[in-house]
RNA sequence: GCCCUGGUAGUGUAGUGGCCUAUCAUGAAGCCCUGUCGAGGCUUCGACUCGGAUUCAAAUUCCGGCCAGGGCGCCA
């Protein structure tokens, strides 16, 4: 290897060494006599100097010929000394700032084009858009940034292995070519060659391969596991994805929890050299609903929601009283005044009335405590003691603004969460460089449609539920107002099992033809088992406080699912059409025909 | 499928009907400069997403398409 050092090595100890560094211009400055490069890679950036004055033993009009050639981007190799730099320009913000390489002979390696966008640390708001660093992306990769995250997403897993490994679990690669089941989400779909008009199905997560893996006795599985799902994606949703994915055999929830809160203090120990507050606390997901309004709560901020269906439910308002009779609720928020409830003015209480209203709320009635009561315009409909009560459930003061909502029980809860939640946004209550982790348990088995009867799993249906089957042994693993898994016990008794699909309106014919290779295998003594997955892509981006999943994906997809790098998804030949006896009826294939039939 | 926001030199931007032969920065090309570090100085180059409409006049207003982002639905 010609290359001695990176470029994040050297240090004053190195002094006088002879040393050959490889990596790319990032900013070159030419003095006339005297030229710097910024020569960077992974590792960090080490200032290279051409100094003509200082290698006269060397054909420094070639040297500078060569260097000359060095343009922005391109990647090069410099021999030389290692020197300290002149007394007074240090650069005390890198760490290879006291030192330079004194060049004494050097090579272009390979030009770089002219880069699209700069790769230098970027100032605010000097970053290209999205588009341009993803049709870019190997050159957004080389922004720190960008490197910082890749380490960080490695030394994320590779914690994670060693714990995992550490505790007896084995690493098994389940298959991403699988079978294509009804429920869930939509499958990217593979077309077999050598059976032409079947299909595999890009699995959306190892879920029953590792439950098998469980009947075959494996005892403890985990897998990195790559996820596919054809849904439109959200700025934490892409169309695959990585998860964390394990199972474990004869465990109840609470081993499974224990497990995942070593492995989470583990993986923080090794980030950050902290130690974790573990367990988690627990939340139970009716507490969760009506409290903050969602089944992952952000809990580093108050604002919780109070139901006032009791407190106000005398009160002679047609509304409420329209709403009770019909079995929803009234809930509210109390915006104290110490978190500027005071400052909010009557022109941003109607933007927020605006805003319920955009979210598909009814409407948003509201009151400020003020002089020991209530000021609004519905405080008529109340009696004192309505007042006092109200006061009381709430804990008002003076100067506190209070939001209320009204409707149907599941939609007013999760819309004040939503309002909950732009309310701390806009007020900025959420702390940064804070984590918080809890689970959310005791949730129901089933959803159940209020209009239909139809039932939905509510996680998904392969997990054990309690003997009315109305909840389920599953929790949540949630931090920062994210969801970044989902764990259960699962069900190991092949009866109970298609109890469960029954429930969900499944008939035998439909089970049989779609989970008959899964029920064989729980029919031969499937052990009581359990597991969790935790989407890896959420993780990280929380942890380093980015915006989007895409900023820890080396090659992620954009909105609409096309990679703008490669420019997939793309049209193939007819010929390989033609071999898997498909035939494409987009639209645009087939006016082609059309046109041939006109003429 | 739906709603919202945006699209100006390679990149980031200014620009609210005529003052636009379009601002500034960065970049690129060239020149000057021996201690800079996102070096500096001088010169030059380079753009209104596409189509239609309104108007004497459109980067600017309106309609539609395309592209990008955020959200709803969807994501068991």
């Amino acid at each position: 290897m010609l290359r001695t050092h990176t470029c994040g090595d050297l240090r004053p100890s190195d002094l006088g060494k002879e040393v050959c560094l490889q990596g790319w211009v990032r900013f070159s400055r030419d003095h006339g006599g005297v030229a710097f490069i910024d020569l960077a890679d992974r590792y960090g950036i080490t200032q290279v100097v051409f100094d003509p004055e200082a290698t006269k033993d060397v054909d420094v009009n070639a040297l500078g010929a060569v260097i000359d050639t060095f343009s922005r981007e391109s990647v090069v190799q410099v021999n030389g000394t290692v020197r300290n730099r002149v007394e007074g320009t240090e650069d005390e913000r890198n760490p290879t700032g006291a030192i330079e390489v004194l060049i004494r002979s050097a090579k272009l390696l390979n030009k770089s084009a002219i880069p699209p966008l700069e790769i230098g640390d970027q100032k605010e708001g000097v970053l290209p858009g999205e588009d341009v660093r993803m049709k870019y992306r190997y050159l957004d990769l080389r922004r720190s940034e960008m490197i910082h995250a890749m380490e960080f997403r490695s030394r994320f897993l590779h914690l994670a292995g060693q714990y995992l490994e550490s505790q007896k679990f084995i690493e098994i690669e389940t298959p991403i070519l699988g079978r294509s089941t009804p429920e869930g989400a939509r499958d990217f779909i593979v077309p077999s060659r050598i059976h032409p008009g079947t299909f595999y199905a890009l699995t959306q997560s190892p879920q029953l391969y590792k439950q098998m893996l469980m009947v075959a006795s494996m005892d403890r599985y985990y897998q990195v596991a790559r996820c596919f799902r054809d849904e439109d994606s959200r700025k934490d949703r892409q169309p695959e994805f990585t998860q964390l994915d394990m199972e474990m055999s004869f465990v109840d929830s609470k081993d499974i929890q224990d497990m995942i809160e070593g492995l989470v203090a583990f993986i923080w120990k090794g980030l950050y050299n902290e130690d974790l507050q573990i367990p988690f606390r627990r939340l139970p997901y009716p507490v969760a609903m009506e409290k903050y309004g969602s089944d992952k709560p952000d809990l580093r901020y108050g604002l919780e929601l109070h139901t006032l269906t009791e407190v106000v439910k005398d009160a002679p308002y047609n509304i409420f009283q329209k709403i009770i009779a019909n079995g929803g609720i009234i809930t509210g928020i109390n915006i104290k005044k110490d978190l500027a409830g005071d400052k909010i003015g009557r022109n941003e209480v109607d933007r927020y009335i605006a805003y319920v209203k955009k979210i598909g709320m009814g409407g948003l009635t509201w009151m400020r405590a003020k002089d020991g009561t209530l000021d609004s315009n519905i405080v008529k409909y109340f009696t004192p003691e309505i007042i006092e009560n109200l006061k009381k459930e709430m804990e008002v003061e003076d100067g506190d603004l209070l939001f209320l909502l009204a409707g149907p029980r599941k939609a007013t809860l999760e819309g004040a969460g939503t309002l909950r939640r732009k309310l701390a946004e806009d007020l900025d209550l959420i702390p940064k460089g804070v984590h918080d982790f809890f689970w959310l348990v005791d949730c129901p088995m089933f959803d159940v449609d209020p209009v239909t009867g139809k039932k939905d799993a509510f996680h998904h249906p392969f997990v054990l539920p309690d003997e009315k089957y109305e909840e389920g042994f599953c929790f949540d693993l949630c931090l920062d107002g994210n969801e970044l898994g989902s764990g259960s016990q699962r069900i190991h008794d092949v009866e109970v099992q298609k109890e469960v699909f029954r429930q969900l309106g499944m008939s035998e014919e439909k089970m049989e033809e779609d989970f008959g290779f899964f029920l064989r295998a729980l029919s031969y003594g499937a052990p009581p088992h359990g597991g969790i997955a935790l989407g890896i892509d959420r993780f990280v981006t929380i942890l380093l406080g980015k915006d989007t999943i895409r900023d820890v994906i080396a090659f992620p997809k954009n909105k609409v699912g096309t990679s703008l790098l490669d420019d997939s998804p793309a049209k193939v030949d007819d010929d390989k059409l033609d071999e898997l006896q498909i035939m494409s009826m987009a639209i645009d294939d087939i006016e082609f025909d059309e046109e041939e039939t006109e003429e």
